[in-house]
DNA sequence: ATTACTAGGTTCCGAGTAA
DNA sequence: TTTACTCGGAACCTAGTAA
């Protein structure tokens, strides 16, 4: 079948939910894309001998469903795009225990006040830390927003700047923080979340835990 | 951006997963495709002019990654069809008490050999009643391929044939049956595993499972 | 109403080739 | 070697219209 038509099969597939039968006609599928009713006929006409779709005329209009080849079809494309995406949208870290300082910079009334507005929760004082593989987070931080939050200075010292990515761990909200000038090598990230993570998810030193 | 020329960029996509930059040239590219380097060359213009991509022209040949844009497009794509068939391919059930005859319709020879012939495990002594919406079943079987296990009759009786759909119980392996002469309506199923599923899922009556 | 055929105009592709 | 332009021909789309 012709490669180029996938965004008629797509909508096919939307309205019909990839299993019900629908009762439309030509016109109304033309209108919809912006195509003309003869171009819609002639393509349905092609999808039906290449065997993607069901199609019943009749003196209303036409009766469409998406054939098994059809879902098929769909069904590549979709696994094609889930590799891409599944690959790129999380990763594995394991559980470290922290020097404490977390908890200090956590608790500045600094960053907290950033982190309620910018991130949309109030974090927990204290951060986990988590041992990663480097490659792996730039890509998947290659495609993520960067949140920045700005350094202050206090009476008693200056703060400096973080870039905050938002993410999800084991389906707590939660994000990633990376200090502009960090103490860490990139091999371990620093996550704050609104609550204690390692007692929300039952977390222990050198659990693995999927970031997404 | 042009919807027709989605298969290059999805080629585009796969080569660099999304987020490396491809060192590659039109002619090979063109060769993958099965198009000429003329039109490869023509839609890398037009894909870059679109912001789908990024590219860099060399003495030898181009240089290619996808633009954030180009990520945005393919994952409103792959959003689409996530919704199309995540929907279909799980549905929820209650689990209910059986009657306790499953146990003695799997316990029959002639049965226990079709199963673990066809399904490649050797079941339960048992079954699991679980109670569904008989539309969510429709729509979610209408895509399974069906496995027939055949009646049978011993020196006391007769057996009928089955109708079996493997699937996914909380990822542990299992299958519904449906016997062709049923004697719940279609709202219970009864589902078979390799397990005691009850045991192995710590599964109570009316607690819910995700069939996929 | 519909679907879909024919005819004509537009777009698109690829061979040749310049840079 | 490359990329990418020109241009002739193929493919495709839409208006008109038959069934």
């Amino acid at each position: 079948m012709n490669q180029k038509d996938l965004y008629l099969l797509l909508y096919l597939a939307q309205k019909t939910q990839l299993q019900q039968s629908l009762q439309t006609s030509t016109g109304k599928i033309a209108l919809d894309l912006g195509v003309s009713q003869q171009t819609v006929s002639r393509k349905l006409v092609d999808f039906s001998a290449a065997g993607m779709i069901d199609r019943i005329v009749t003196p209303t209009g036409v009766e469409i469903s998406i054939s098994p080849d059809g879902r098929k079809h769909l069904f590549s494309l979709y696994g094609d795009l889930h590799g891409m995406f599944v690959g790129a949208m999380q990763f594995k870290g394991i559980v470290k225990a922290g020097l404490g300082e977390g908890k200090f910079y956590m608790g500045q009334e600094g960053y907290r006040k950033q982190f309620a507005e910018q991130l949309g929760f109030v974090p927990f004082m204290g951060t986990l830390n988590v041992a990663v593989d480097p490659a792996a987070v730039e890509q998947f931080l290659a495609t993520k927003e960067v949140i920045y939050v700005e350094g202050f200075v206090t009476a008693e010292r200056s703060f400096g700047g973080l870039r905050c990515y938002k993410v999800c761990v084991h389906g707590v909200e939660a994000a990633l923080i990376v200090p502009d000038r960090t103490m860490h090598k990139n091999d371990t990230l620093e996550i704050i979340a609104p609550t204690y993570l390692r007692e929300t998810l039952g977390l222990k030193d050198d659990t693995e835990v999927i970031i997404e």
